[in-house]
DNA sequence: CTAAAAATTAGCCATTGACCTAAGTATCGC
DNA sequence: GCGATACTTAGGTCAATGGCTAATTTTTAG
């Protein structure tokens, strides 16, 4: 199966934490300041922000700093890259489930289908 | 966002490994018993059996011991709902640029861009 | 110029994760 | 029944994760 140059590892552990996908969600609005992002969240500054590392370096989100204010952005690229792992299982079972039908078929004494 | 009963945080983990996914997408192809999946892995057996708790306790796959052999194969459904939470953001994103579009193109009496 | 604001750096700690080996438990085939 | 097969259990190592506080840096506002 394709990796389409994502580290899928890095960007399924960036998903698998409440915190980042909150985040993530938070982001779907538009653009926001770490300490607008932080605000929600019961946590130290210093922790927050490394949660912000972990989504930057999966590229699920990019940030630029700008005076000492740092603005953080979703890339939407690499969640519909994303995305395309699960399509192609899905494209992958349904392969399966043609095949099934075409077993069924022939054990029926049926014509195969396509 | 809704969690769809699913917990998130275990079915992102256990997607977070290349191991396990290796093994989802063996199992796209159907059943196989512990052995048959640890196969191509060079791994000790109870290191691979690990993943495979790591994915049954996600409710990614299932498993059943009959005899001494156990037969793993793919819980669809909880596949399927994890899809989900991509779908809500990316509608979550497309009626954000639908919002800022209109609003681009209320500011610049113009069309909008993408 | 000074103080507050916004991050960042440094360092500590507890827990979890991903591997291993060695030994144990069922079950199956002969 | 006995050996092989298919896991399972127990326990140990090492690195990474997710949290903290305290101190520092950089920038901006008054």
């Amino acid at each position: 199966m394709a990796n389409y140059g994502l580290e899928l590892d890095s960007v399924f552990h960036a998903l698998a934490d409440p915190t980042r996908r909150a985040v993530i969600q938070r982001l779907g609005h538009g653009e926001a300041t770490v300490s607008q992002l932080a605000q929600p969240f019961d946590m130290a500054l210093p922790s927050f922000v490394k949660h912000i590392s972990v989504l930057e370096q999966s590229r699920l989100i990019g940030s630029q700093k700008r005076g000492r204010v740092r603005t953080c952005w979703l890339e939407r690229e690499n969640l519909v890259a994303t995305e395309r792992w699960f399509d192609e299982l899905r494209a992958q079972l349904a392969s399966r489930y043609d095949n099934l039908d075409t077993l069924l078929a022939k054990l029926n004494g049926d014509e195969p289908k396509h």
